[in-house]
RNA sequence: GGGCUGUUAGCUCAGUUGGUUUAGAGCAUCGCCUUGACAGGGCGGGGGUCGACGGUUCGAAUCCGCCACAGCCCACCA
């Protein structure tokens, strides 16, 4: 089947264009059906990436496109490296993102998720993720990503929810999971606890209400500034700072609470800031994150005013069932008309908006369940620090020290349906037991009470799991080594090697990932860290789709190819940096394809005939093989430093600049010449070495051309083929062919300026001793009758100087000598202030009794090399004078 | 408010313990070329007092201080 292919491509007239839709199924089809993609455990080293799970029911967004355009670099380059590259991929149930789309889905079929039983809205939410679950992943496969689909794991399928349910009883005998009565950020919408990681502060135009609390047995009042009246009806306290001399008069007193009329005390703490308002705050504890602490120290009673969908309950008095902001509005025109309210200021305050739901989220006092974080934070904190872990750009390390040092409990509860649930049982008497099964958990209850106990008695809690709960694991339990801790996997593929994510979920994913490691395999769960940007349009602002600012990457690869976008993304994107993404970017990345198309066209094109190679095209190969070397061992050194656009950028230009406008224009044959074979052959090895090390940016156009550029067997597939290495190199001779390109440089500058026709022959005279090797291709590529050493050059002959050696185009009565004088003038300018700046380092006795005596050196050769190529070019001066 | 980054050509970025011709790359821009791989091309040019000001040094884009601006993270004064 290959043979056929390769036969007919060699026979017919190959496009002029490259059309990447064409092939790129096609081969994607062919690495699946070969199982390129598949990894088993074997006596290879292992190279292992897990993917970020994207939201099961989410589609491919130009940020995706980043992130595994990288993975599928890296994966595809190790395993070209010799190594057993495992890409796992899968989705996340994302339970709070999920159950949102469920809720908004059934709300347009007129179904309010509290008309449901937790077990027909879940019926609900399978249906959802099973109708739109898996597109992404299927949009993967349009990019070329190399993931191993065998492998493709979900969250809250049976062995990644059985791992969570194992883990959550786990930490929970060990005694680091608890509940506890905590505040916690309240969504009054979705009516779930969030994480500190999932509220987003507003700037609001409010008001500064100064309310008049009444003291108690005397006529005066204490006057409190508060942003959110409709809370007094929560205050237990009034709290002044002891060293407020403007408030000493209230010390001790008892203040009444305005409409609720209710006697607080005064209690005296320095938290307070004499500053703000009148130096007098009142305290809720329930409904204040700082007033709760306040609360806990001087033991205020808690009073909760809110209902958990924003109304007022039982304390709310005459407004209870009422939304919290429409009693704020209520009770500033009560206040008002009871003469308790004194003034009203405006007032810019920031408030805290749920990042799901986008409601203002209310402090509240709530029983979550936590894990405490303090220990296995030390581990993963280590870890980074001492590069165990390492982190790139290394600049993240700093925000990961400072949070895991500051860290804080983590409440893993929920209060979604959507997720793992929480697998604690309450018993009918009180207290409850934690087990991974209903059936356990009745086992262990039969165990701890003294009274008859049925299985039906159970009451499992309500709540489910934070989904980065079962994230977390994901380098593990992907595996299964959470269940099966000595299995072959896990022990073959984890550790991982890199993890390529994103900044912004550095806290909620990979910080607790290495803290999962370290607690379930004693061992970190990767050794690299990639940080790929955020993308961006052009404007700089976040691609969204509220903003509609986003193209669909799907439409990108349509137009450019996956290849050309998967350039585009590259190309200026160096790690930890934002992408401001323009489609030009893909437009070069579209170029460079078929760049490399026609110059494979190019080659193909050629007639092979029995003739000698000529001088020009054995140096020529001498060179570009060398030069293959040395930009492999850059492109190593690049991707060992993860800096993946630098690596693409020295493979963009050794196949552009050096192989297609160099070297193919060197061996390149007269018009419908043919070639000799042996230049044909080094030729097309160069260029199957080319697309190999092209391949892990731009898979599906190499797999094309590799395929085509001779015939090989069925099953054969560049992605599997092996990465060429470096051989050394004479560092010499390529710093030779630099000069010869120099001087091809300046005659054809002498073409342009005269405007003489590349066509035209031209003559090339040398003032030099010394031999140049080169000679043959210079006279090749720069279209010269020979080069001729002489003493001194012909009368109207245009000459320039490449390092201290003078070359010289006669041109007979061509030269025009104002012209010639003045360009020789400038040049004779430029290196004669570069000479005094010379000299004048050389002359300062500091200088030269202080440098570093090679750097002296340099500067002496700088200064010999400078008054040579001055003196030349002065006696060229008086030549052309004459 | 606290902390961490950064500021180099129109744009995106390199610049490796201070010295390698008077700062580089890609893209963009401009000029010229153009029947023989490719106009989605070739050749050539222009463009930067390295954010500002001080300091250390024989020598600073590079080290130190201060300032300005930007981005991110943390906190969240009622």
């Amino acid at each position: 089947m290959q043979s056929i292919y390769y036969q007919l491509i060699n026979k017919m007239e190959i496009a002029s264009k490259y059309n990447p839709s064409e092939v790129e199924e096609k081969w994607y089809k062919y690495w699946l059906e070969n199982k390129f993609f598949h990894s088993e455990p074997d006596n290879r080293e292992p190279y292992t990436i897990v993917i970020p799970p994207p939201n099961v029911t989410g589609v491919l967004h130009m940020g995706h496109m980043l992130n595994n355009t990288i993975q599928d670099i890296l994966v595809r380059r190790a395993r070209m490296m010799g190594k057993n590259a495992c890409w796992v991929p899968g989705t996340d149930h994302a339970s709070i993102a999920t159950e949102a789309k469920v809720v908004a889905k059934l709300a347009t079929e007129g179904i309010k998720k509290t008309d449901l039983t937790r077990e027909q809205f879940l019926e609900h939410a399978w249906e959802w993720t099973h109708k739109h679950g898996g597109i992404i992943l299927e949009q993967l496969k349009k990019l070329g990503a190399s993931c191993d689909w065998d492998r493709t794991c979900f969250t809250m399928d049976e062995k990644r929810s059985e791992s969570v349910y194992k883990v959550f009883v786990d930490l929970y005998n060990k005694d680091l999971i608890y509940r506890g009565v905590r505040m916690v950020n309240w969504d009054p919408q979705a009516k779930t606890a969030l994480s500190d990681e999932e509220v987003n502060y507003k700037e609001q135009q409010g008001k500064l209400y100064y309310l008049r609390y009444k003291i108690v047995g005397e006529n005066g009042c204490a006057v409190i500034a508060t942003t959110r009246p409709e809370t007094i009806l929560g205050d237990t306290a009034v709290c002044i700072n002891p060293n407020d001399p403007k408030n000493v008069q209230l010390k001790g007193k008892k203040v009444i609470v305005p409409l609720a009329n209710r006697e607080v005390p005064i209690i005296e703490d320095d938290y307070v800031d004499v500053e703000f308002g009148t130096g007098c705050l009142k305290v809720t504890p329930a409904h204040d994150v700082n007033d709760y602490m306040l609360g806990e120290k001087y033991n205020l009673e808690i009073l909760d005013i809110f209902n958990d969908n924003g109304t007022l309950n039982q304390h709310g008095l005459q407004y209870a069932g009422m939304d919290r902001f429409a009693v704020r509005k209520q009770i500033e025109k009560d206040l008002e008309a009871a003469g308790l309210l004194e003034k009203v200021e405006a007032y810019t305050n920031k408030v805290g908006f749920s990042e799901r739901t986008d409601v203002p989220i209310e402090p509240k006092l709530s029983m979550q369940w936590f894990l405490k974080m303090e220990q296995l934070a030390k581990p993963a904190l280590d870890a980074v620090m001492n590069d165990d872990i390492q982190l790139h750009p290394p600049k993240f390390k700093n925000t990961y020290r400072h949070w895991m040092e500051n860290i804080k409990d983590w409440c893993i509860s929920r209060q979604l349906w959507w997720g793992h649930r929480i697998p604690a049982y309450f018993l009918p008497q009180g207290g409850f037991v934690v087990a991974a099964t209903k059936e356990e958990a009745y086992q262990k209850a039969l165990s701890t009470v003294n009274y008859p106990l049925s299985i039906e008695d159970l009451r499992q809690d309500e709540d489910c799991l934070d989904t980065w709960f079962s994230s977390w694991l994901w380098p593990i339990s992907v595996f299964d080594g959470i269940n099966e801790p000595e299995n072959k996997d896990i022990q073959y593929y984890y550790p991982t090697n890199d993890l390529v994510t994103a900044p912004e979920i550095i806290f909620f994913w990979v910080a607790r990932m290495i803290m999962a490691g370290y607690e379930y395999r004693h061992k970190p769960c990767f050794h690299n860290v990639y940080f790929n940007g955020i993308v961006r349009d052009k404007l700089g602002r976040k691609m969204s789709k509220s903003l509609g600012n986003s193209p669909d990457p799907i439409d990108l690869i349509n137009e450019y190819g996956a290849d050309g976008v998967r350039l585009g993304m590259l190309l200026t994107s160096p790690a930890g940096n934002d992408l401001p993404f323009d489609s030009e970017l893909c437009v070069q990345g579209r170029n460079f394809s078929n760049k490399i198309w026609n110059a494979f066209r190019l080659v193909k094109g050629w007639e092979v005939a029995d003739i000698a190679q000529p001088e020009s095209s054995r140096l020529s190969i001498e060179w570009f093989d060398g030069l293959l070397s040395k930009t492999i061992e850059e492109i190593n050194d690049l991707f060992d430093k993860y800096r993946l656009s630098e690596a693409l950028m020295a493979v963009y230009k050794l196949f552009w600049d050096e192989f297609s406008s160099w070297y193919l224009e060197m061996v390149k044959p007269a018009y419908q010449q043919p070639i000799d074979k042996k230049t044909y052959e080094a030729t097309l090895n160069f260029f199957d070495d080319l697309l190999r090390i092209l391949h892990p940016f731009m898979p599906f156009i190499t797999e094309e051309l590799w395929q085509a550029l001779a015939e090989r067997k069925s099953e054969e597939s560049i992605m599997v083929v092996s990465m060429p290495q470096a051989k050394t190199y004479k560092a010499d001779f390529l710093s030779e062919v630099e000069k010869a390109k120099e001087i091809i440089g300046n005659i054809r500058t002498i073409r342009l300026q005269k405007n003489i026709p590349n066509k035209e022959v031209l003559g090339l005279e040398v003032l030099t001793v010394d031999d140049n090797s080169l000679n043959s291709v210079i006279i090749k590529m720069a279209n010269l009758s020979g080069i001729a050493k002489v003493e001194e050059k012909s009368p109207g002959a245009v000459s320039f100087l490449v390092g201290t050696t003078e070359y010289a185009v006669p041109l007979g009565n061509n030269v025009n000598v104002e012209e010639e004088l003045e360009k020789l003038n400038t040049e004779l300018v430029y290196l004669q202030g570069f000479l005094k700046s010379v000299v004048a380092k050389l002359s300062n006795e500091k200088f030269v009794a202080n440098a570093k005596p090679e750097i002296v050196d340099n500067e002496r050769k700088k200064q010999a090399d400078a008054e040579s190529k001055i003196k030349t070019l002065q006696e060229s001066i008086e030549a052309l004078k004459i």
